[in-house]
DNA sequence: CTGTTAGCGCGTTCAT
DNA sequence: ATGAACGCGCTAACAG
């Protein structure tokens, strides 16, 4: 009874198609690829098969056939932060608009998972991929390339042949109002660092120091672990001998810690403790008070990421700008002066 | 200088594997599927070709040789909701763990688009999928069974040979909370209706309206498109001239919008105006006050969901529970009394 | 306008 | 243990 064969009968394919129709397999491929040359009425005829049978042409087979996917990878680190999950939006939605299906690979902080996840971008035979990894050195993106997979880097200044990328400049806004409070006469920093937060909150963190020991000024780093719980604990501790303050925190829902453990302290925001928080969402405004953060619309950021790569894979029409910026905007609001 | 040809010799293959090591193409088979009938040497040669070529496989074709692609898929509403996210995030991970690419395919909420998505989730050749779109009805659900593709249902109580499900119980812990307050003999209820919220939202809502009918009180329905800043303007403006009241949110960042409305009228939370919101997410603690609603850790449930499909398509250890349910937890905070 | 045939890159018998 | 040959489902010349 090695019957095994019938059992896993189930995919129509292109033969029972042009069985059922009367004609040939390329006729039926050109129907559903829409080569004009074709009779309407055999054209018909097909499409009616097609229909009859629920016959939905095989992806795969088609990769194969023109070494095209329609896939495109998206290297992203976990999307539990929102600006993350934003991007990713504006990624998908543009590459369905593009007729594009989306492969995610998520990277964990390491360079060992990012080695694994590349491997695996690349097999996955993705017709290109946009990385958004702080992790991700330029070498290992390069290695990328050695493949022939067209790429959007988002987060690295980048150029190359199939290379696009976008930057996103928070570092010199962030700058630019520390400073100004520093310049001011004031040396009462405080740097929140959290582990694993991406390279470019560490860019962030090392120009801060750089600039205040330039200028004479110091900068005390709190060091956590990432998590509201975490932080909210250790500054409600922290606040229980320091009473006043100038907190830059990396995303909101963790000036929010700040915030909330000095107002349970007693404090008052901004008189006694100002706090800033780096990247900014929509909770910046939801929270109260407001919390000064920068923003970058992420969702556009992924948007044009994507759109980017779809230029870069429409050998017709190339890419003309192959490096984009967004600068953040910073929006004071109630928790700084 | 035509030599088109030449740029184009992108992808290595298996044959040239094949030819550097000095064997068959069959032989370079075995040992990237690690087939142990392969002498010790010449599994070394093999290797050593494949590093020094960079050789690897071709997802693609390996998935048309075996009706395999080792990609999933995952039909979601837009991941702006941190609820959503977060599940995504779990089900990515899961799938990672096992091996497989997780493809994603948004819908919006029409029935249209989710035709579209449908189409474009067989064609890709899935091995399964798990599927959490409120706007699906169970009978588009089983068209895609008729593909054979094992599927993970989230949200619909469905049952089917290669199907399992997962249920969301949010309905009963909400009503029970909303039926005390009833029962207390308050008849102050509002509901926040938000467009295209999707279904389950409106089931809740249509059993409170359908208990407060049985029980002689009403529930005033406060009509909204969805977003923070319109809920937080049309309810400062109601808060002009109602100065009370009970109020039922679909999400926290919505429920927080009429807690600021009301703090920023000169109403007092709780004693004036109560809030409850259906779906809870990190920000219900994180917001002052504190937002009291529901909730269900969405990453287990995508770990849970993407669990559940890797047994159905493992056909050697069959799924035993084909339905799992997920209850809300109430967590009473600062919004209500 | 339509059918025939040769790949696309790889897995898998069946021989050797 | 290893190689030759066929098939997976489809596209793209090439004939007719």
């Amino acid at each position: 009874m090695e019957n095994k064969k019938i059992m896993r009968k189930d995919r129509v394919t292109i033969y029972e198609v042009a069985k059922v129709a009367g004609v040939s397999l390329a006729t039926v491929s050109r129907v559903i690829n829409h080569h004009d040359n074709v009779t309407e009425k055999t054209k018909q005829a097909v499409e009616e098969a097609i229909q009859r049978l629920g016959y939905k042409p095989s992806a795969l087979a088609q990769g194969l056939a023109n070494s095209r996917s329609t896939n495109i990878g998206i290297m992203i680190p976990s999307t539990g932060y929102s600006y993350v999950s934003n991007m990713l939006d504006g990624m998908i939605d543009v590459a369905k608009i593009y007729g594009y299906i989306s492969s995610i690979f998520i990277t964990k902080r390491t360079k060992e998972d990012a080695a694994n996840v590349i491997e695996s971008l690349i097999k996955s035979h993705v017709d290109g991929a946009v990385i958004f990894d702080d992790e991700l050195g330029t070498d290992e993106i390069r290695s990328i390339q050695n493949y022939h997979i067209p790429l959007i880097v988002i987060g690295h200044d980048m150029q190359g042949d199939a290379l696009g990328s976008i930057i996103l400049e928070y570092k010199d806004p962030v700058m630019d109002v520390v400073k100004e409070h520093m310049l001011a006469g004031n040396d009462d920093i405080y740097l929140l660092d959290i582990v694993n937060e991406g390279k470019m909150i560490d860019e962030i963190k090392e120009g801060l120091i750089d600039f205040a020991k330039e200028n004479n000024k110091h900068i005390e780093v709190l060091k956590f672990n990432d998590s509201y719980g975490l932080v909210y604990a250790g500054m409600k501790d922290f606040f229980r001998t320091h009473k006043s303050g100038y907190f830059i925190a990396p995303r909101d829902s963790l000036a929010a810690a700040i915030v909330n453990a000095a107002a349970e302290s007693g404090l008052r925001i901004p008189e006694d403790v100002q706090v800033l928080a780096e990247i900014g969402s929509k909770y910046s405004y939801i929270l109260r008070p407001q919390i000064s953060s920068f923003s970058i619309d992420m969702f556009r950021v992924g948007s044009v990421a994507v759109r980017m790569l779809t230029k870069l894979l429409d050998t017709t029409s190339p890419l003309k700008d192959k490096t984009f910026k967004f600068r953040a905007k910073f929006n004071k609001r109630s928790t700084t002066e």
